[in-house]
DNA sequence: CGAGCGCTTGACCGGCGTCAACACCCGTGG
DNA sequence: CCACGGGTGTTGACGCCGGTCAAGCGCTCG
C-alpha cells in the first residue's frame, strides 16, 4: 500500500494581481509595493485525484494555496490504517505548519482534481514582516485552520455513527447550492469519522430511507438534503 | 448544570522582563524597545479548579498565557453533553483565536489551580506588526495549537477504547518525570476520548492488571508508566 | 462480455454503553 | 471519637451499536 507519487503538471508562472480568486487567498490585500518586492516566481500546479502533494516529516520549501479542488491531510497510524485529520478547500493553505517549522506534519493527498499556487516559504517569511497586510491574512489562515480542526473534533468525531455521517454531510454542502452535498469514497469518509466503510454505507442508506437526504445521481457521491433541521439534530 | 462563574483573584500587575517562565511564552524574545512601547498593564490572575475563564462566543479583549496549571477547551453539544476539544498547559496561550476574530470560539475551564498572565488583545495586535520577535512567537503558538489539535484527532480519538486511554496517559506524562502521568477525572477523560466514564475506568483497571501502569497514590489521578513501549503499542 | 472496483446488504459477534450496586475518600457535625 | 453524606471511582450484568466477514450488485473500462 505504498502511495504512488504522481508528478504534478506545471501550468506556468502566475500573476497574482490577476488571480481570479485573489480576494479569498493569502495575497488578497497586498499592494503594488508588496508585489514589487517579490522576486521568486509563484507557480501554478495541477494534481490528479489521489496524488500526494507531500509526505509527513518531509523538509518543506513551499506552501500551496488551493485554487480549486480538495485535499485531505492524513496521518498514517503505525499499523497501516489511515486517519484523516482535516480536509482543505478552495482558499485554504496546504502546508501552513511548515511556515513555522520548516517541515510538513501530515501527508497531503488530493481528493479531486486539484489546482494550486505554489508559494516559496521564504517569500512568505520575508513579506510577512514587511507587509502588515500579509501578516493579517496569515493570522486569518491560522485561525481558520485551528477552527476547522476543533470543529472536526466536536462535530465529526463525537457521538453515534449516524450523527457523524449526518454532520459530515452538513459540512460538505456546496457553498453555492446549500441543498447539495458532495461526499467522498466510503473508505475516506470512514477515515474522517473513525468508522468502517460498511458502517458509513449503512448509515447513508438509513438517512435516505428516512427521507433526510436523496441521491442526485448514480455516482453515490452527491446527495440532496431534504430536511436540514432533522439532519442537524440527528443523534 | 449551569457552570458557576468564579471570580478570579487579581495578583497584581507583573513585570514581564522578570517573568520566571519568560523563555517559554509569548514575550520571550522582546527587547527593551518592545517593552518600552507597552503602556497597557499585564495582570497576573489566579483561578481555582473548575472555574470558567470565558464562554463560547463571548466578546474577547484578552488572551491569557498559562504560567502554571491546565485548561480544557470545551464545546457544549446541543443535548447537554460536553466535548473537550483540546487541553492547554504551561506556556500555551488561552484564547488565541480571539486575536483574529475578536471572540472566543470555545469555553475555557481550569482543570487545576491556575495562574495566568492576562494580556490585552489590542496590545498583541499593536506589537505584532512592529515587533518581528513577537510575530515569530505568535506564529509558533499558532503552529503548536494546530499541531496539538491534529494530534488530538490522530492519537486520542482513533481506535479502540484501550488504545485511546493508553495514548492519553502517554500524552499526560510529566515533562520533568516522564514515568509519571497525571490524568483527570474519569468524566473529563471521557469527554476527551469520546468514551463513557465507566469505560475509561475499566480500561485503566485493565492496564494496571496487565502491568503497563501502576497507581502511585490513592487519588486515582497519578500513575507510573511501567512499560512505555507496550503502552504506546496498545491497539 | 468479463474483470475490477466501489458500494450495498446480510448474518454474526464483540466492544462499549447503560443501569445499578458498592467501595473509597474526605468533609462536616454530633 | 465515630456517624453520616456526598462526590468520585470501580465493578458487574446485560443489551445494542458498530466491526467483521462474506456475498452480491452496478458501474466503468478494457
Amino acid at each position: 500500500m505504498i502511495p504512488i507519487k504522481v508528478e504534478s503538471a506545471w501550468q506556468g508562472t502566475v500573476d497574482c494581481q490577476k488571480c481570479g480568486i485573489r480576494d479569498m487567498v493569502l495575497f488578497a490585500d497586498l499592494n503594488h509595493e508588496d508585489f514589487a518586492a517579490m522576486h521568486t516566481p509563484i507557480d501554478d500546479l495541477r494534481f490528479p485525484p489521489r496524488s500526494t502533494l507531500y509526505v509527513e516529516a518531509q523538509k518543506a520549501e513551499f506552501v500551496m494555496t488551493i485554487r480549486s479542488g480538495m485535499v485531505k491531510l492524513v496521518r498514517n497510524i503505525s499499523d497501516g490504517r489511515e486517519r484523516i485529520v482535516r480536509i482543505l478547500r478552495q482558499g485554504d493553505v496546504v502546508g501552513l505548519e511548515a511556515i513555522a517549522t520548516g517541515q510538513y506534519s501530515n501527508e497531503a493527498v488530493a481528493l479531486t482534481d486539484l489546482s494550486v499556487c505554489r508559494i516559496p516559504i521564504q517569500l512568505i517569511q520575508q513579506l510577512s514582516t514587511t507587509s502588515p497586510r500579509l501578516h493579517k491574512r496569515l493570522t486569518t489562515q491560522w485561525q481558520s485552520a485551528l477552527q476547522s480542526a476543533d470543529d472536526w473534533i466536536a462535530d465529526l468525531n463525537f457521538g453515534s455513527a449516524r450523527r457523524r455521517v449526518a454532520q459530515l454531510i452538513l459540512k460538505m454542502r456546496d457553498p453555492l447550492q446549500p441543498e447539495i452535498a458532495a461526499v467522498f469514497s466510503r473508505e475516506d469518509m470512514g477515515g474522517m469519522l473513525d468508522l468502517k466503510l460498511e458502517t458509513v454505507s449503512r448509515e447513508i442508506s438509513r438517512l435516505i430511507h428516512d427521507g433526510l437526504i436523496r441521491p442526485v445521481d448514480k455516482s453515490n457521491r452527491r446527495y440532496e438534503i431534504l430536511n436540514i433541521d432533522r439532519l442537524s439534530q440527528v443523534d
